[in-house]
DNA sequence: CCAATTGTTCAATGAATTTTGAACAAAGGC
DNA sequence: GCCTTTGTTCAAAATTCATTGAACAATTGG
């Protein structure tokens, strides 16, 4: 029925950070933003990723605590935890999404 | 003379994330800011590695734009890049320094 | 029941990261 | 000039992460 999620004090900064340190995932994350913090079915990530890659993906940020994932049916739906994020490190989110959607063209690490 | 740092327009969110999305270097950036964004020499840091691996640490932090090291004869001095990355980023670095201050305890990922 | 849809698990691979020790370099002090 | 201090570079090893395809499971629609 329900998949495991870590609880609101379990939710880790640095686990949340490596989650979202990946192209991939910070991507998840914005769409999610985007899309007034879901629920969002898997499906619709496919943009981003493989079928496989993105049940894997989806799986780091729900082990991270950043988005909460829903069975029903055949279809899981993602949904981003603000109010647990917000309530563990205050603006940390909300500042990730705007620098996120602010142009964040795949420049390289120029040293 | 001077180390390569890139300019604060190259600073890119998930390299910044994924450079934060590890204990030492979060735990680094912690205590820079418990010592007033630095200038702090990398040999304080050996509470947290060994030097050779800190040498590791403290490039990257550099490299995604967190910090500055400034060279001073045989000694290097690491700073916090705050208004680099309050200009790119607003409120990020802020959040994430109170985050990592309020005890963070080694507790893993619960799944 | 059969087939399609949605998404997962598994094992394998390739790639990147982290960690280590040995050797090195550049000051600075005596 | 030598020795110490501070920190780097290099190559190797260990670990972790990301990506893939094949096979599977559960639900829904006809």
């Amino acid at each position: 029925m329900s998949l495991p999620h870590p609880s609101t004090d379990q939710i880790n900064l640095s686990n949340v950070l490596a989650a979202l340190g990946d192209q991939t995932r910070l991507a998840i994350v914005a769409e999610l933003a985007r899309m007034g913090d879901g629920p969002v079915s898997c499906s619709h990530f496919l943009i981003f990723a493989s079928k496989t890659n993105l049940s894997y993906h989806l799986g780091k940020l729900r082990e991270a605590g950043v988005t909460r994932t829903e069975v029903c049916g055949t279809s899981r739906f993602t949904t981003l935890r603000r109010a647990d994020l917000d309530q563990r490190f205050p603006d940390l989110l909300a500042s990730i999404i705007a620098g996120a959607s602010t142009a964040d063209e795949p420049e390289q690490d120029t040293a």
